[in-house]
DNA sequence: ACTCAAACGTA
DNA sequence: CGTACGTTTGAGTT
């Protein structure tokens, strides 16, 4: 710890900080890869990122108000006189590092930060002076450098920065730290390394002498002097070295004394920096092909200069004057007296999805939305959002820095709350419109479709990138950083500074959190617009946002009892194939612990192992486990073992997930509310948490039974399950414009069998279920790179058979083929994809010198397309099928979404007419030249509905 | 109390 | 050596 407080205290006049260039530009150039970073030009900026990035960082932890930087001269210097082979190694310096030492003082000047070179010296001298200066004026000064020669300034006042392993941890070498590190004064430093030599600047020593017997010495004797005059006494080899090279030693001493006197022209008190070029530091940056995000954390830390400690980050963000509104009247007014009237619009969304519907669906990519950003306010609701559990706990609404807050909710109030809603809420910004919704929703208001929402853009403008709160989505795209927040999570101790349930902290937030809000709208708006994004938003993520709320707020029912009974059995399944498989381990074995699996069957039973696991260890999952069991029939104990095994995993996971559902019941209605995300799948699906209903088993019948316990709640007969055959396939049909493909599913026939009889070339009636198998995984292997190495282990066949199936099928269907490949290059050209909607995926990893990340992001970049299109189209149904059943006056209701089916609640005699609407809604979502397949089922329960 | 790998469920 | 997810568990760390 006290080698991270500086030396000084009190008396100082300021902080000067003397860098020295050449050092932090080498650790720079060497820590970085110089492939990723360099211009498309081929200029080579590791080096200058990385003096930039360094350099900010100590500023932004030191706060120096004075600033230095030093360089080497070309040519030599008195040094080299004396010692002809000084620094011999490091002349040999690389092209590609001197070629941005002007580079890296040319953004020097433009952060107004001094550099002092002086021929015939070296940088460390110009340090050494600078140093000096500094001590004497009473400055706390602070040497950068990863040269130890420096460790002979430190004293009280002076430390040295020396950088370690990684560059963040720098050590703050005081003249403790160097005397427990080396066991001498930094005044003796000097003796010492002329004693050891210096191999990087390629200076012998005394052969055999390191660190340890230099230091013994000197302690011994008093110094490097003292030790030549008594070198006599010295015994045994290392004696006899020093004597040999005593004249080394003293060349030693006298190079790497540094020079603390030169007349550098200038006084401690000139070297202030903070006078930032910004134009020319844009222009270089530009140059050097830096991101923005780059050049604002630079600016962030020299532009304002007198580092005025952490106050300047908050600085950017003005948060807004908050007045407290305790009832209706106060808060008509105050919205009377600051949110922007409504204007009349020509039609309203709803409408407008109605004409659109009619048409087919299009997107007004020509829709603008920062416009209308100086137009909108803000709705900021916190408390909790989870579904059937949703609490509120404050409402803020602002614009242009005005702010009201509510936090009393009486009848009146909510009233008026809403009315203001509705009237207004064509110009609002919320941040998650479907958590807002639930918030309000749990007071009895109805939160209608927003103009924009900032999670929901963020998503569509970074769709990789998912922040889990407001700070974190402000340090991304805004590259603000608002003091992070510590959820008031006390762990252990308890907290007597604050009364229960105090909010003092969310009262501190909240503007804060409006404040971004408004910031991030401003931003996304751009970005939106720009890429002509804003119709996805405003016809596809808000909308059906919209829907989700109200499935997540209806929930699943569950039949309770049946669960429980599933529960049961399944335990005792469990118990039984684990209490044989003990029997045959002889031990009572974690059947759960893979690590002790792997001791059983590789150690104690000597199985031969066959794939290893991601971090190197031999697998042990259920395929692993399978060609164990099929090649140890020789071995009774082994079969018996693993048959129990593999039975005790299967009840054990079913167990587990009949488990999780019953936890996870909300014991008020006996529903399960899971919560969609819809910001979290970077292709743009969805995805379901807490718990995830998109994942109940439907495979085999054994986990499928699981679903027969999800049924009609009380008031409705039945559930509707409705689903796409094959979207994905034929997004890919339409896509690539493949007439074979097309044809295949226009004929009506048996898909796969027809394909396989092209790809084969023999009539439809001869294709074997072999043949229909294999082509039918080559068909949805395709939308995912599959390899043929996957292919061949998937359908157990040889690796050879899976490669010329694979050509026979891009040889049917060529123009497939010529899609995917175009889709990847395309990917490569503009560094993203994009759905038929226009919702895109960057992918940096196609750029990237590892193999194994690029043919990751290839096979990714193949894939989003499709999967994200096959998602635009579900969200259009699902908008489509909720508003059909709104306008149909139906009292049943969309309850689930798994990816590309809908799991309806059918309410009484609605059956017929919800069947039709939803597979409707469903086929016609999009049209394509090849029509989508939708295939329905109705039943008493989700299994049953199967179809 | 938190984080990671391994396993396994879905489309 | 196949894309996209979420959850549980054990085992290791705080």
């Amino acid at each position: 710890m006290s080698a991270n407080t500086p030396a000084v205290a009190g008396t100082s006049r300021g902080t000067l900080l003397v860098v020295d260039g050449h050092s932090l530009a080498f650790r720079a150039f060497f820590a970085l890869p110089v492939e990723n970073f360099s211009t498309s030009s081929g200029q080579a900026t590791n080096a200058v990122w990385g003096f930039a990035t360094m350099l900010s960082q100590v500023i932004d932890a030191e706060h120096p108000d004075h600033l230095a930087v030093a360089f080497d001269v070309k040519g030599g210097t008195f040094r080299n006189q004396m010692l002809p082979q000084y620094k011999g190694t490091r002349d040999a310096a690389p092209e590609d590092l001197l070629s941005q030492l002007p580079l890296i003082q040319q953004m020097l000047k433009a952060l107004g930060v001094t550099f002092i070179e002086k021929p015939g010296f070296e940088g460390d001298d110009v340090i050494g002076t600078l140093a000096s200066m500094g001590d004497q004026d009473g400055y706390r000064t602070l040497v950068l450098s990863g040269d130890r020669d420096a460790f002979q300034l430190i004293n009280d006042n002076i430390t040295v920065l020396y950088p370690g392993h990684h560059f963040k941890d720098l050590k703050h070498m005081t003249p403790e730290a160097v005397e427990e590190k080396y066991h001498v004064t930094p005044a003796q430093y000097p003796d010492l390394a002329a004693l050891r030599g210096e191999t990087a600047d390629n200076i012998p020593g005394v052969p055999g002498v390191g660190d340890g017997f230099a230091a013994k010495w000197i302690n011994q004797y008093g110094g490097l002097d003292q030790i030549i005059e008594h070198a006599d006494e010295i015994g045994g080899k290392k004696g006899e070295a020093l004597r040999e090279n005593i004249e080394q030693v003293k060349l030693n001493r006298s190079v790497n004394a540094l020079v603390r006197d030169l007349d550098l022209g200038v006084t401690v008190s000139d070297l202030t920096f903070g006078q930032v070029d910004a134009n020319q530091l844009d222009i270089l940056f530009t140059k050097l092909e830096f991101g923005v995000r780059t050049k604002n954390r630079v600016l962030r830390t020299f532009n304002a200069g007198k580092a005025s400690e952490v106050v300047r980050e908050a600085s950017r963000l003005e948060l807004p004057h908050v007045e407290i509104i305790d009832g209706p009247n106060e808060l008509e007014s105050w919205v009377q007296a600051h949110l922007p009237e409504p204007q009349e619009h020509a039609h309203d969304r709803h409408e407008r999805i109605g004409m659109m519907s009619s048409l087919g669906f299009e997107i007004d990519a020509e829709d603008r939305c920062s416009d209308m950003m100086a137009r909108s306010w803000i709705l900021h609701a916190e408390g909790v959002s989870k579904p059937g559990n949703a609490s509120l706990s404050t409402v803020m609404i602002a614009s242009h820095g005005e702010a009201a807050r509510i936090n009393t909710f009486d009848e009146d109030m909510l009233r008026c709350l809403q009315r203001i809603l509705d009237r207004y809420h064509r110009s609002m910004v919320t941040h998650g419109y479907k958590e807002q919704s639930h918030l309000l929703g749990s007071v009895g208001v109805e939160l209608p479709e927003p103009l924009f929402d900032t999670k929901l853009a963020g998503y569509l403008a970074h769709p990789d990138f998912h922040a889990d709160t407001l700070e974190q989505a402000a340090a991304h795209f805004l590259d603000l950083h608002v003091e992070a927040q510590d959820d008031g999570a006390t762990q252990g101790t308890l907290d007597f500074d604050e009364p229960e349930g105090s909010d003092s902290k969310d009262d501190e937030k909240l503007p804060a959190h409006v404040a971004i809000v408004g910031l991030l709208a401003d931003y996304l708006s751009g970005v939106l617009d720009e890429r002509k994004q804003f119709g996805l938003l405003e016809f596809i993520e808000i909308p059906v946002s919209h829907v989700l709320h109200g499935m997540e707020q209806v929930g699943a029912q569950v039949d309770m009892t049946r669960l429980e009974q599933m529960r049961e059995q399944l335990a005792t399944d469990a118990n039984q194939a684990q209490e044989t498989a003990w029997r045959f381990a002889g031990e009572r074995v974690n059947l759960q612990s893979p690590k002790q699996l792997r001791k059983i069957l590789f150690e104690d039973m000597g199985l031969k192992p066959t794939k290893k696991t991601k971090s190197g260890s031999y697998t042990t999952n259920a395929a692993a486990l399978q060609t164990l069991r099929d090649r140890s029939y020789d071995n009774d104990r082994a079969c018996q073992f693993l048959d129990a095994l593999l039975l005790h995993r299967e009840k054990n996971k079913l167990k587990q997930i009949v488990q999780t559902l019953i936890d996870a019941t909300n014991r008020h209605d006996g529903r399960i509310h899971t919560t969609f995300e819809q910001t979290v799948a970077a292709t743009g699906r969805l995805s379901s948490v807490d718990p995830n209903l998109q994942n109940i088993p439907n495979r085999d019948p054994a986990g499928r039974e699981i679903r027969s316990a999800f049924v009609p709640g009380e008031g409705f007969e039945s559930l509707l399950s409705s689903d796409y055959s094959q979207v994905e396939l034929r997004i890919m049909a339409d896509l690539s414009g493949d007439e074979a493909l097309i044809e295949a599913f226009r004929s009506g026939k048996d898909f796969h069998k027809y394909v396989a009889s092209l790809v084969y070339g023999i009539p439809v009636e001869d294709i074997t279920s072999d043949q229909r198998s294999h082509v039918k995984a080559m068909s949805y292997g395709l939308a995912y790179g599959l390899s043929t190495y996957g292919l061949a282990q998937q359908l157990k066949i040889k690796p050879k058979e899976a490669e010329s199936l694979k050509n026979q099928y891009f040889a049917t269907f060529g123009k497939v083929h010529e899609y995917l490949e175009s889709l990847v290059s395309s990917a490569r050209e503009n560094g993203y994809t994009e759905t038929i909607f226009g919702r895109r995926r960057y992918f940096p990893g196609l750029k990237s010198p590892n193999r194994a990340i690029r043919d990751a992001a290839e096979r990714a970049a193949l894939n989003a397309p499709i999967q994200g299109s096959a998602a635009d189209i579900m969200k259009i149904a699902m908008i489509r099928a909720y508003g059909s059943l709104q306008e149909e006056k139906l009292n049943s209701r969309i309850i689930l979404q798994i990816h590309d089916e809908l799991v309806v609640e059918v309410a009484p005699g609605e059956a017929e007419k919800v069947t039709a609407l939803v597979k409707d809604a469903m086929e016609h979502a999009v049209t394509m030249a090849v029509p989508l397949d939708v295939s329905t089922g109705i039943g008493s329960d989700w299994q049953l509905a199967a179809h």
